[in-house]
DNA sequence: AAAAAACTAGGTATTAATACCCGGTTTGTC
DNA sequence: GACAAACCGGGTATTAATACCTAGTTTTTT
C-alpha cells in the first residue's frame, strides 16, 4: 500500500512540529515537505506535489483565499486541506468555493486530523461537524437579515446608529443633526425593526456585529 | 543544574503534542504533566505544582482571566506563562494584572517560548516584543479609564451586562436570574456610572471596546 | 473575628424610549 | 411627470430606563 504524501504549511513552529510528529507516528502517512509561508510554499510545489496539502490561511503575505486559489488553479490534483483556527463562516466558505477539500479547526483531535486526510485523499469533502453546523446555522439565519435588511438601513438612520451607539440621546442626536426629536424617535424604530431587536441595547450589539459601526 | 519543572495546558492536541516535543529536546527542561483543560488543571495543581505553568487561555470551561487568578491566589510560588493566540490588549491585560508573569503568541518562534521559560523562571516579567508595543501604544492611547474601572465591575454586573447586551429588559434578566427587577437596575446604574456613559447603548457599545463582551 | 465589598430590594420621581397613528415634503429613478 | 422611497415631524400613550435614596443580608477579604 502507498503512503499518503503530504506537505504542511504553517508559520506557527510548534504546530508544525506537533503535526510532524503526529505524521510520523502515523501509519501511511510520509511527510514530503514543511513550509512556513506562502511564497516558499509555492516555490516547493514547482518542485514537488504531494497528495494532500496541510495548508494554515493565517500566515504574512499571501492570504488563505489566494492560496488556495493559486493552488487549486496551479495543481489541479493536490487535495487541499485547510488546518486553522479561523471559524469565520465567510472565510470557510470562501476557502471552500476557492478549491478546499476539508476544513478542519486547529482544536481538533489528532484522530480527526487523521481521518480528514484519509478523506480528502480519496477525493472525499471533509469538514468538521462543528464547522459544518455553523456553515448551516449562518445559511438559515442570517440570509434574511444580513443580505435584505442590512442594505435597507437608509443613510439617515446608520448616522442616527452612529450617534446611538456614541452614547447621545434622542435629544442631543436632534440638535446634532438638526431635525426634530421625534424624527429621530422614528428613524430608531425603524432601525429596531429592520434589525429585529427591542431595545437600543440590543441594537448596538446587533449593529456591531454586523459591521455597521466600529 | 536542577531542571525547570513544567505542567502545559492546551486544549489543541496538536500544540500539546509540539510543546511537548520541544521541551523533551530542550535541555534543563522537564514537563511533569499537561492536561487539556482547566478542571483537570486545577485538580492537578492540587497535587503537584510545577515552577511554570504554561497557560492557554481560550479553554471550555474557565475563561484565562478566572483561571489565571485562581492560581496565581492559591499558587503563588506558580510562574504562569500565557500561550496564546488571542492578542486583544484588554485580555491581555487583565491576564497580566490576574498574575500572569509572561505573554506569548503561539506564533513565536521555540527560540521565544524557551527564553520565555528561562525568563519566568527566573522571576522576570517577559512579554514578547510584539505585545509589549501594543499595550504601550494602548496605554498611551486611552485614558486611565479601564484600569480601576474594569477590574471593579462585579460578577453580577458582568452577568447583567452580558444579558443586557443580549437585548433583554430588566425584568427579563430579573427573572432569568432570579432576583428582583429592582436589583436588576441597580447593577444596570452601577455599571453606567463605572463605565463612564448614560444609558444602556453607550453601555454596551463600551462594553464591546473594552472587551468585556464578546 | 472584624471589616469591606458585593448583593439584595424597596420607595419615589423624572426622563427617555418605545409603539402606532397620521400626513406632508424632498429626493431619486424610470 | 409619475412613482416609490426616504425624510420629516406631530399626536398620544404606555413602558422601560435612569437617578438617588435607604438598608438589611451575604460573601469575600484581611
Amino acid at each position: 500500500m502507498t503512503k499518503i504524501r503530504l506537505i504542511l504549511t504553517d508559520d506557527h513552529p510548534l504546530i508544525l512540529n506537533g503535526l510532524r510528529n503526529l505524521l510520523h507516528n502515523s501509519d501511511g502517512m510520509e511527510v514530503l515537505a514543511a513550509y512556513h509561508n506562502g511564497l516558499q510554499l509555492l516555490d516547493g510545489l514547482e518542485k514537488q506535489q504531494p497528495d494532500v496539502l496541510l495548508l494554515d490561511i493565517q500566515m504574512p503575505g499571501y492570504s488563505g483565499q489566494e492560496l488556495a486559489g493559486i493552488i487549486a488553479k496551479r495543481h489541479p490534483d493536490v487535495k487541499i486541506l485547510v488546518l486553522t483556527n479561523e471559524d469565520s463562516v465567510h472565510v470557510i466558505k470562501s476557502l471552500l468555493q476557492s478549491g478546499a477539500m476539508g476544513y478542519v479547526l486547529k482544536s481538533a483531535s489528532e484522530a480527526v486530523i487523521l481521518e480528514a486526510i484519509r478523506a480528502v485523499y480519496a477525493g472525499r469533502q471533509f469538514l468538521e461537524a462543528e464547522v459544518r453546523d455553523k456553515i448551516v446555522q449562518h445559511t438559515i439565519h442570517t440570509r434574511q437579515e444580513q443580505g435584505a435588511l442590512n442594505a435597507s438601513i437608509t443613510r439617515r438612520e446608520k448616522q442616527v446608529l452612529q450617534l446611538v451607539a456614541a452614547n447621545y440621546t434622542s435629544q442631543e442626536i436632534a440638535e446634532k443633526l438638526c431635525i426634530s426629536k421625534r424624527t429621530v424617535d422614528n428613524h430608531r424604530i425603524g432601525l429596531l425593526v429592520k434589525l429585529g431587536v427591542k431595545n437600543s441595547a440590543g441594537l448596538v450589539k446587533k449593529a456591531v456585529d454586523l459591521g455597521l459601526i466600529s
